[in-house]
DNA sequence: CCGGATTAGTTATGCGCATAATAGTTATCC
DNA sequence: GGATAACTATTATGCGCATAACTAATCCGG
């Protein structure tokens, strides 16, 4: 393949990411959250309480990762971490009503920030543009995929 | 607009983010590089030597990350660092000769791995793909538009 | 039932990114 | 030309991510 074309995807994949998420810290800041933290909490509000190796595997990233987020935003008072009955290893993290209320807020927000992503891309690219994004991360993704 | 659409679209560009970056980092590690370094020194390779700013510049990261990174990759020997002869604030970046050598093998990986991420992508979407990354990246761009 | 393998979570450490504050240099404008 | 503004680079600090090493609990095969 031609590195020229190979460079030109590769950067602007490594651009998108580090601007899209500079954006997102930008708009996240009033609310006193960090980028990745609101992904924490949509989770939360998705699927309701969870346990972190499950957090871990719905965000994409590692048990440590999360054990440092859930003590942040439990810190903030965002979520509640509480032992597990039937298993005495995990915990199970569950929002409080003042992290429902910042996710309903992180949810517009989220939407707000989709928009203006789109800004002047036909209707029909956009409309498939997740599903090609997911295409992408499957390709180059290691993880022992989950079914879901 | 419906948050449904949002959340799939700013989580696949967040997914993707993660996932690309990790296997850059898998394929970069043998040659003893971490993800963010093989740009530095692409920049390098293809615009020869330059001041710190003009790296932060191109790489579309701030100024402390490019003093880092040029440290660490000066102390592996891949980079050499010098006084600007016209400006004493300055400090021009170049690459040695085992800096360039490495270069050429990133290049090679860089190819690789655009061919992964594209498998099972139409040779026309492929072909849009990088100018519709960009555009999306200049929506959520906040920094001084640069002209090159 | 017991001992090895798996799993959940944490700590320690390191990297790339960010912002804020600072020192030294250069440019600009009375 | 001298004060002021703008720029280059650095340090300090903090966050999200990673891996490696460790503890504690659960599971499972003999």
């Amino acid at each position: 393949m031609d590195f020229e074309y190979a460079d030109a995807l590769n950067q602007a994949i490594r651009l998108l990411s580090l601007r899209h998420r500079a954006r997102a810290a930008a708009l996240l800041a009033p609310l006193g959250l960090h980028p990745g933290q609101e992904a924490l909490l949509l989770e939360l509000d998705r699927t309701g309480p969870m346990i972190q190796a499950q957090l871990a595997d719905a965000l994409g990233c590692e048990p440590p990762s999360v054990t440092l987020m859930t003590r942040k935003l439990e810190s903030a008072g965002h979520i509640r971490r509480a032992p597990a009955p039937s298993d005495k290893r995990a915990s199970v993290v569950e929002l409080t009503d003042t992290g429902r209320a910042l996710a309903a807020r992180v949810k517009e927000l989220w939407c707000a920030l989709a928009e203006e992503t789109l800004r002047g891309v036909p209707a029909a690219t956009a409309a498939e543009l997740p599903a090609l994004l997911r295409t992408l991360t499957a390709n180059v993704d290691t993880r022992p995929a989950r079914d879901a």
